[in-house]
DNA sequence: GATACAAGCTACAGCAGATAGAGGTTCAAG
DNA sequence: CTTGAACCTCTATCTGCTGTAGCTTGTATC
């Protein structure tokens, strides 16, 4: 049995943060000592830590919810994780474009930046171009 | 000279957050006709654009704002933006390999996924592993 | 020039996702 | 059986937006 400090220091998530997932049900409601203090399972754990790692990736809560429900009852049909998988599946590699773009970018930094002036820095240059992502809103505009 | 809402449509981000952007200093305070509505640049929209590229990428504001300052003010030495490149280096790396990880378990789901039982979709196993964050926060705990 | 109406303005409220602090209680090691 | 870290609840605050109300401006058309 965990206490909710095993739980945070495992995961690298507050001890509010996790009380606040259980607030908003997002983690099951702990069983509770004589006391009242929370205890968990290893299963928690994995629960949390697939929440945190999801959160880090840009998922929100709403999103980790759909992917927690789909966990909590295996019998239903494969078909709505399949279309929350296609649904991220784009987004997830138009990040891994750009953090790629952005990590080129910040190496090239790291490795010729030693006095020199600011002016040679493009990491505002390698963001800056918005021609690859107008799919993802309105269009060209004005 | 642009309207707020050509920026807006330009970079997908609402009218109110440019306003909220401006607001909290991050964009410049733009010119005004003389009816009192905002024009801007095309500097302005490129600022924009690496603003909502950034965020896009888990950047907070505040990182952001170091990013943004270091360009304003190209003469400065260009120690700190080593560090902040750095800083920011480690964890895109960290983030490219998760997506990764994430990416090729979404593939195989759509891939495969065809009406079976949610007991062999893998997307929460793929994220559950902490194993290889330790080193982000606490360490082993109990 | 008059008119229509989309797009702009300010001001303020509300939401998501936490995070912090006050003030008090529990539990386990010594 | 004491002590102190770790737990509890409750409430306030923070970041990063987003929405609404009520009003004004700018441009295109008659």
């Amino acid at each position: 049995m965990l206490a909710i400090g095993t739980l945070s220091r495992r995961t690298g998530t507050k001890v509010q943060t996790i009380r606040y997932y259980e607030e908003i049900g997002l983690m099951n409601e702990a069983g509770r000592t004589a006391g009242g203090q929370r205890r968990y399972f290893e299963k928690d754990l994995d629960r949390l830590a697939f929440i945190r790692h999801s959160r880090q990736l840009g998922f929100s809560l709403d999103s980790i919810r759909e992917l927690l429900d789909l966990s909590d009852n295996p019998s239903q049909s494969c078909a709505e994780a399949d279309s929350i998988a296609r649904r991220q599946l784009h987004q997830v590699e138009q990040r891994i474009k750009r953090l790629q773009a952005l990590k080129k970018e910040l190496k090239r930094m790291v490795a010729e930046c030693d006095g020199d002036s600011v002016a040679e820095c493009k990491v505002l240059e390698v963001l800056r171009d918005h021609a690859e992502c107008l799919t993802e809103h309105d269009g060209i505009g004005a």
